[in-house]
DNA sequence: GTATTATACCTTGGAGTCCGATGTATAGGA
DNA sequence: TCCTATACATCGGACTCCAAGGTATAATAC
């Protein structure tokens, strides 16, 4: 399992890229990550859910209930147009955010082979 | 400058491996850290004070002040062998995080983006 | 000469993020 | 019939980072 402290701030842009799949409902989004990440990533129903109400709020994701003869009710979530741009958006922080960290974490290696 | 939201639970590494090259004081690991990641983190006083009591606070770091004739007085900062350490389980947790989370967002990008 | 900037330390309150705990409800299997 | 898994939700606490404020001194600009 990750460093839930490293999880911070990329909750999410995996929450984001999990819909960018296809429309899933919040559950099967904790179980989705949990795949994805081959086991490593664990999101929190008391994580996910507030994640997915501020995604609304913030216009990332449209939410609508279905509840088909004898099944669970289910509240569906998919991507908007801006849910697409600020995955985009997040995705290259990530990347940036990466590199940087990956630089200097390397440092002693870089120093000594130039 | 890289989101400060996704640079929470890094900090403390970032520190502890500018640190493993030297020993520094708190003010020269700040102008460090912005050199040695091109400009693009830069650790607030806020921030970097209290990591560094924690850590001498868990024996990461030890510290001693020092004031030469007609210089500043500065608290230089060393770590120790718990301070290694810790930095080197960190950057195996950091090696972890990254290349599961880029697994994740990896997963078909180019094909969704546009 | 003195005003400003850079250096150098520090603390406190607040905001943001994740999680544990708790609550409700129902389908399916033991 | 009981237990587990599914499925939604909220709330308080812990942790991390930062803005803002404080103190003090060396170097530089004017």
């Amino acid at each position: 399992m990750v460093s839930s402290e490293l999880l911070k701030g990329s909750m999410v842009t995996l929450v984001l890229k999990t819909l960018q799949k296809k429309s899933m409902y919040g559950y099967q989004i904790m179980k989705e990550l949990g795949n994805a990440s081959g086991g490593h990533i664990e999101v929190k129903e008391g994580t996910l859910y507030p994640i997915l109400h501020s995604l609304e709020t913030d216009g990332a994701v449209e939410s609508e209930w279905s509840q088909d003869q004898g099944e669970r009710r289910r509240k569906y979530y998919k991507l908007t147009k801006k849910g697409r741009a600020l995955l985009k958006e997040k995705a290259g922080q990530w990347d940036a955010f990466r590199k940087v960290i990956d630089q200097v974490l390397a440092v002693e290696r870089s120093f000594y082979e130039s």
